[in-house]
Order: C-alpha cells, then sequence, then structure tokens
DNA sequence: AGCCAGGACGGAT
DNA sequence: ATCCGTCCTGGC
C-alpha cells in the first residue's frame, strides 16, 4: 500500500479556449464510467483531477471555468503538487490540460457540416462547446481500452479500481484523496499472475505486454500524433492486445480523429433505437446510417447524442453497467 | 450445471 | 479476405 501524498497549491493557470467552449461538459462526460483519477464537483462545477509530470512530480488540479473568474471562454486551474514547479513544468501542465481538451480546437466546421441533420440538434443546443475530453496519456488510455475489451462495464470499473489501488498512487489536496494513474514500469515490474489476481483475465499478458512496450517506448504517443490517422491506426494495432476496437478508443479520444466511433454492444443499441426504431439491427447497417448522416465528424456527433442522452437520464449510468 | 457475451489473436481455409 | 476456437469472468 502506497502512501498518501499531501500536495501544495502552487499556483494558479488561466486558459482560454476558442469560443464557443462548454466547461462543464468538456471536463466531465457523464457517459464516462468514474474512476478515483478525478471528480467533479456538480454544486461548485469543479473538476479534480490528478496528473503524473515525468518521473517524480505529481500534479493535482481544480478546474473552473474560466468564464466565471475572467469573463472568458477557457478554464482556471489551481495547481497542487508535491514538488516546486518551474516555469517549464507549468507549461508542460498548461499544455496538456490544453490538449486534453481541445481547447485550441474550432469546433463550429462540425456544427456546420452537420446543420442539415435534425437528429443532432437537440444535443448540439444542450451541449454547445463541449469537446472531447482526454485526460489520460497513450499509455494510459490503451489500459483502459483494453479493460473495456470484452467484458461489462461494471467488471471494466473492478478492473480499473484493483489496478489502480495495486499500483496507482494516492494523493490527497484541497479535502479530496484521489488516485495517480501507475506507470507502464509499475506495471511491468509487477508479474502476470499478480495481474491475474486482480481480475483482469486473460488481459493479464497484454496489459504486461502493453506496459514493457511504454516502459522503453516512452515517446510512442507524441510519435503518432504527428502522423497520419491512418499510419498512426496501424502502428497502434501493431501493439499486441490492441485490435481494432481498441484502436478506434486511442484514435478518437487520444488522437482526437472526430470521425471515430465504435458501436459496441451499448451503442450499436441505442444507436440503432435513434436511427430505425428498434434495438436490434446490426453493427454494419447502424454504422452506414452514422456515416451517411454525419460523414467525417461522426465520432464527434456519436458523442454529442450519447453526452445528451446521460445528461438528460442519469440513470443510464447503471443501465449500462449491465452491458 | 452449462452456456453465453464481450475484443483480440492465431491458425485454418 | 473470412471463419473459428481460444482466452477469462460474471451473469443467467
Amino acid at each position: 500500500m502506497k502512501r498518501t501524498k499531501k500536495l501544495q497549491k502552487v499556483c494558479e493557470l488561466g486558459l482560454e479556449a476558442v469560443p464557443p467552449f462548454n466547461f462543464k461538459y468538456t471536463v466531465y462526460k457523464p457517459s464516462h464510467f468514474p474512476t478515483k483519477l478525478e471528480d467533479f464537483d456538480e454544486a461548485s462545477e469543479t473538476m479534480y483531477r490528478t496528473l503524473r509530470l515525468g518521473q517524480d512530480k505529481i500534479i493535482g488540479l481544480k478546474m473552473a471555468d474560466l468564464r466565471k473568474a475572467r469573463g472568458k471562454d477557457g478554464i482556471m486551474a489551481e495547481i497542487f503538487s508535491n514538488r516546486k514547479l518551474t516555469e517549464q513544468d507549468l507549461q508542460m501542465v498548461g499544455r496538456h490540460i490544453s490538449y486534453a481538451y481541445g481547447l485550441n480546437e474550432d469546433i463550429r466546421p462540425f456544427y456546420k457540416s452537420v446543420a442539415n441533420d435534425h437528429s443532432i440538434q437537440g444535443p448540439i443546443q444542450n451541449l454547445r462547446g463541449m469537446r472531447v475530453s482526454c485526460f489520460e496519456n497513450l499509455f494510459e488510455i490503451l489500459i483502459i481500452s483494453s479493460m473495456l475489451q470484452n467484458t461489462t462495464v461494471k467488471r471494466t470499473e473492478q478492473m480499473m479500481e484493483n489496478m489502480l489501488s495495486s499500483f496507482g498512487g494516492r494523493v490527497d489536496y484541497d479535502g479530496k484523496q484521489l488516485y495517480v494513474f501507475y506507470t507502464p514500469k509499475d506495471i511491468a515490474q509487477s508479474s502476470e499472475e499478480r495481474l491475474r489476481e486482480l481480475k483482469v483475465g486473460y488481459r493479464a499478458k497484454f496489459l504486461m505486454e502493453i506496459a514493457k512496450q511504454f516502459s522503453i517506448n516512452l515517446d510512442l504517443g507524441e510519435r503518432l500524433k504527428i502522423m497520419e490517422f491512418e499510419n498512426a491506426k496501424e502502428e497502434l494495432m501493431k501493439i499486441r492486445g490492441v485490435g481494432p476496437y481498441s484502436a478506434r478508443i486511442a484514435l478518437f479520444q487520444y488522437l482526437r480523429r472526430p470521425n471515430e466511433i465504435n458501436f459496441d454492444s451499448w451503442k450499436r443499441k441505442i444507436f440503432s433505437k435513434c436511427f430505425f426504431g428498434n434495438e436490434n439491427e446490426e453493427v454494419a447497417k447502424v454504422e452506414r446510417e452514422a456515416k451517411q448522416r454525419w460523414g467525417d465528424w461522426m465520432g464527434y456527433a456519436g458523442l454529442y447524442v450519447i453526452e445528451d442522452l446521460f445528461v438528460r437520464n442519469p440513470e443510464m449510468q447503471y443501465w449500462r453497467k449491465k452491458e
């Protein structure tokens, strides 16, 4: 059991976003299964989230709407840490937040491109300014994708919690206790048998391989960011344990490619119902229809539909856990 | 008890 | 190119 680290407040960082910007639903996605890596406080509309900087610096963030503080679109981030931070460190934190939440992306071309599709206008009105969020690095998002594979969300949550409580760091700041994601080395130094005890099943082997890859290949994520999407997809699928499903998650979330979406079991049902009025249409048909309506913005449109559904029906979380 | 769902792989076709 | 058995766990 790792000791809890107390973090002290270092400073604040105001990060502007290209308008329109929806703070709440950019930093907080109701459809995402909860982990103790972050905590969204509904009452104060504040997002707490941890981040690792290099080997030994741990960051705790407390993020709020920049509009409240300065009347501008963006994020006001209070930064907590276990170490003294240099100017360069702060720049890295700022860049991470900006990229993770797509603050510099202009999403108006998306709205324009789907203006003729009636079915998406409600979600766009309700969530206007929402972007894809991916606070994870490539290693982390691939671990999460692996745990989403071939199982139910309920079990994914269990696997995440088991792995985080065994290998993750623990921090305490501003009255919140959160985990910090483990590093590739933390896993690589462990063993497949140990992972199996944490109920990750046959994934143990894959998780171990991914961890070993990333403990050698530290900048794979950055390399993929400057590649063509199709080449990046190929590179991702060279990693054992990463197939089309996981690659798509990484492409959509981490690389921010706007047309990627997996019509997995529960999304297939939702979109089948949405397009055809019944839950039973097959994946290929659902995918064809989505492509037809939303073209290259298929992933983004899907995100708006799903998040809107979860915002309006909080009980969706419980429905999905069974799927 | 046995059977199934959920991705990825690897071997067979 | 497509199909099939296998990996693992929890739920029926």
